[in-house]
DNA sequence: CTGAAAGCGCTAACAT
DNA sequence: ATGTTAGCGCTTTCAG
């Protein structure tokens, strides 16, 4: 910041006013040619560029967009930010990231912190605990404020605002009929605890599935984790029962589980099915390849900016929840159809 | 940004100056106790915040760190911004982020957008077009313009800052060498082409390693990859000589030669160990789980964040270069020692 | 054609 | 104890 050189010292320089500068460096019509011609040469010399502050204190826009996300060593919300900084960036706005590392606290925090005239618009997806808690309060008053407030993945059905979501139950429900198709006769679930909005509609899909195709639910087969990082043991009694499919919510949890049947001799496909959630670097490394049901996180991010944008620019009272279609991707993981 | 109240608006609510407000709010003794209170209690009543923007102008300090990397979707960038932010979340910064996309253009611009006020300094990779046509001006620029710059992984040696890099060397001499003592005599390598620093690096260690045992070095053996999209058709050749040892610089080199090695009816680890480079998930959930060379992101980042923000509190013109340790991280995909 | 002045929101030195 | 003023860098209206 320091060395940028200034309209001021420009017009001291060129002993000129400021307002001749400002106006001379914009090509006006109100500045002799002669002066606009000598100023922006000077500019140019001295790599003249505004100072974005002042302009942003002048205009009451920063162009800044803030993100604040669970996570971001995590595929899904690393695609998601990589499609908002592509639309932002396109449109002339900067992202701000803040993690709130699944904290209550620090997703509070963090929203306090940007509120405050750092940007002029927020994309958040929830921390668990806020969904558990469901307290929304920092969020509605942000939309007190008036300021724009887009929410994806992990949302709250009940405050008013912008929205992008996959259909978690129908891509849940889509990938469990495969397995139904393929002649899974007793499919596995391995989901999140209820509270987190996306495993509980996947595993409404996994429910509805079954249902549809007439096939009994096995609570036993049905597994709720709470902590990824201990997902290995959770899942693991999930082979005390004869399963021959396995639908998982998330990458982790999918190869979590081809691990351990391999362990138990069970080979995958011929033995168990396996299909996944989000799709992944590992979906498409693991071996064999996991089959998953893609949730298009690039395209999310880009949809999710451009309606923040579009909300920024002209303000509406309009509120859309914008679904992004998944797509089952049959790798390797799942038997074909026969 | 709308409806948030400011000093203006409550000094004329309470009928007295603006200083009087801002005084009394940051608790003066210079105002009387009766109207401290009653500023308080009113700013409370209204959630009053300073605005940042007209802190930032006015004290010529954004509290902001620019982030600029190739990309995100990539376990290592993402586990470096999740140090950084850690880190400057602490000390009291933001991080805006802005992807190059490995485009050399985009990170010229890029940081010509965030250098004209919106931040306080830069933390940067560069991208493999940057350190291919060796063109540092932009660096250059940032740095002669007084802000500080700290540049990691990918640097550029000539460039006179502070950096965060491993030992790319030692800790590919450190896996070669773990190769030939599990008993590999023909060790293929797996590299990107030379202008990638990190990659020239750990080719050398390779070679060094060779060297040091006196094992011959088969050029055969040696793939250089500059497209990571096609690796598989590059690396497939390796498979023509009777290699019982790989050593890839990424992770993704290292699965995908380890899928194709299977399909070459060669065992791992019992025909082929592998080693990768970078512990991300990939390693971690691959079968076999790959051994890998751990890189730890998170500490980069903090390491970064924190020398960056030494640098902006108390500029000085003694620039580090901090050397982050690697680590073998041994998993099932080479053989155990005999 | 050029410049003075006000204002964005805030702080702080300097009156009163 | 309170207020006035100037200034951070810029834009824009209004005067000259």
């Amino acid at each position: 910041m320091k060395g940028k050189i200034t309209l001021k010292q420009i017009s001291k320089e060129l002993d000129v006013s400021i307002s001749t500068v400002s106006k001379a460096l914009k090509n006006s019509s109100e500045i002799s040619l002669e002066t606009r011609e000598k100023v922006q040469a000077f500019a140019k010399l001295y790599n003249y560029r505004p100072n974005n502050i002042a302009l942003s204190l002048k205009n009451r826009k920063t162009k800044n967009i803030g993100v604040i996300i669970p996570e971001i060593v995590h595929h899904f919300f690393a695609s998601v930010i990589s499609g908002i900084e592509q639309e932002a960036n396109e449109k002339g706005y900067n992202v701000i990231i803040c993690l709130s590392t699944e904290s209550f606290d620090k997703e509070v925090i963090n929203m306090d912190m940007l509120a405050n005239g750092s940007i002029d618009g927020f994309i958040i997806s929830l921390t668990k605990e806020t969904q558990m808690r469901k307290d929304y309060h920092h969020l509605q008053e942000v939309i007190n404020q008036g300021m724009p407030l887009v929410m994806f993945d992990r949302i709250a059905e009940s405050i008013n605002c912008d929205k992008v979501v996959i259909d978690d139950k129908k891509g849940a429900y889509d990938a469990v009929s495969e397995l139904i198709d393929i002649g899974c006769k007793n499919i596995g679930l391995i989901s999140t605890v209820d509270y987190v909005s996306v495993g509980r509609l996947r595993t409404e899909g996994f429910l509805e599935a079954l249902k549809d195709h007439n096939i009994p639910v096995n609570q036993d087969a049905i597994i709720k984790i709470e902590d990824i990082e201990h997902c290995r043991e959770n899942i693991a009694p999930l082979f005390n029962h004869k399963i021959d499919g396995i639908f998982a919510v998330n990458e982790i949890f999918a190869l979590t589980a081809m691990n351990l049947a391999r362990e138990h001799g069970l080979r995958i496909p011929e033995d168990v099915s396996v299909i996944g959630f989000t799709d992944g670097e590992l979906s498409k490394y693991a071996s064999p390849a996991l089959t998953t049901v893609s949730q298009n996180g690039l395209l999310i991010g880009q949809e999710a900016a451009r309606m923040l944008i579009e909300k920024i620019e002209n303000e509406s009272e309009d509120y859309k929840t914008k679904i992004i279609k998944t797509k089952l991707i049959v790798r390797k993981s799942t038997k074909s159809k026969s």
